[in-house]
DNA sequence: ACCTGAACACCGTTCAAGT
DNA sequence: ACCTGAACACCGTTCAAGT
């Protein structure tokens, strides 16, 4: 039953999308099968492959909604001081992890197997979460290079996200929220303090 | 042909253990097949099954083995001053994870679907690399509790992972090596001075 | 042009059957 | 008791065939 042009190829890709992406959100990142997707929609296997290359390719747009969605919430971070700010930003992109832990999970699991580029949109959605962090950098010593800046600014977030990673791959019982919590602001805070105190590099 | 006691279960075990490994390290992390493993040792799948559970139970045990070699390469750190070594300590830990790069993702391949837990023999060994770091932390402060010890040490050692794993997982011809062994003594170093000068927490 | 659905190659895992 | 190997259920991906 060819249903010839019932949506059109945007459509399509959309609805390939928001399937997909309830697929992670409720069932986890192992759940996620074209099979169930087709069903989602109400197409046949043979459709999602009109839209996207294959599996590789559906979910690097997933995580780049996510991505997105990451950016958002470090947006509405309540403008202060630089060191509260980045304190802040991190917090909450702890919190966007832990609640929306299954999405979170897609974008860091491993990847492309080696050949695979990361295709420039891509990278400018994360490059985009980290400049709201760099941000802060600057105003906090604006006399430093770009280089320096973004340096320190990829450092601590990195960490930030370490924590963020090894508190959920780990053991979550152990380490609850609140632990991670104070973790994060512990390195926030004494990488910052550190950082000031000797104030280039 | 069943090969009827030609090895005991405990060589068995040694050897599917051994040629998992190999293929890990030289073919990475998505070539590991049961029927490759099998052809390996010149036995067929089922035989894996016989000692080992399934996939998920085998790749442990590997992981097992690596943190095991992490931990060697950490206790081969030159003793000397407690901050110096904290550095030694991360550097080392990174450069292990780059000229091991197959192995050490293993680890930290996102794991378990909720239900499974960890067993208290590889926790054990978790803890075991923690550990090494936090002897440092002890000599550092000793007259701090061992719950603000434990807690410094695994937030600093999360975020030297977290860099590890970022620029590992983000693009490897931007950030060089020499580039995150830098990002890394930035971390260790700020979060030291931090730490330091504020004695307590 | 759009879509189907059967087919393909390839997984991990099981288990009746052999020695 | 040890081991085989065929079978099963389930993947992602392709493509000739239909409308």
């Amino acid at each position: 039953m060819a249903r010839r042009s019932e949506h059109s190829l945007e459509e399509l890709k959309a609805m390939v999308l928001d399937a997909a992406e309830s697929i992670i959100i409720e069932e986890g990142f192992s759940a996620l099968k074209v099979r169930k997707i087709a069903v989602a929609i109400g197409y046949t296997v043979g459709s999602i492959y009109m839209v996207f290359a294959n599996m590789a390719d559906l979910v690097m747009h997933i995580n780049a909604r996510t991505l997105d969605a990451i950016a958002a919430q470090l947006e509405q971070v309540q403008d202060c001081s630089a060191e509260q700010s980045i304190e802040s930003l991190a917090v909450t992109y702890f919190s966007y992890a832990s609640q929306n832990f299954n999405r979170w999970c897609k974008v860091f699991e491993y990847r492309l197997p080696a050949d695979a580029e990361i295709p420039d949109w891509y990278q400018e959605k994360v490059d985009n979460v980290f400049a709201l962090v760099e941000e802060r950098f600057a105003e906090l010593a604006p006399e430093l290079s770009e280089d320096l800046r973004k340096r320190a600014t990829r450092t601590l977030w990195s960490g930030v996200h370490g924590i963020c990673v090894l508190s959920v791959t780990g053991k979550q019982d152990k380490a609850g929220i609140k632990d991670v919590e104070e973790m994060i602001v512990l390195l926030v805070r004494n990488f910052m303090r550190g950082w000031i105190a000797c104030s280039n590099k």
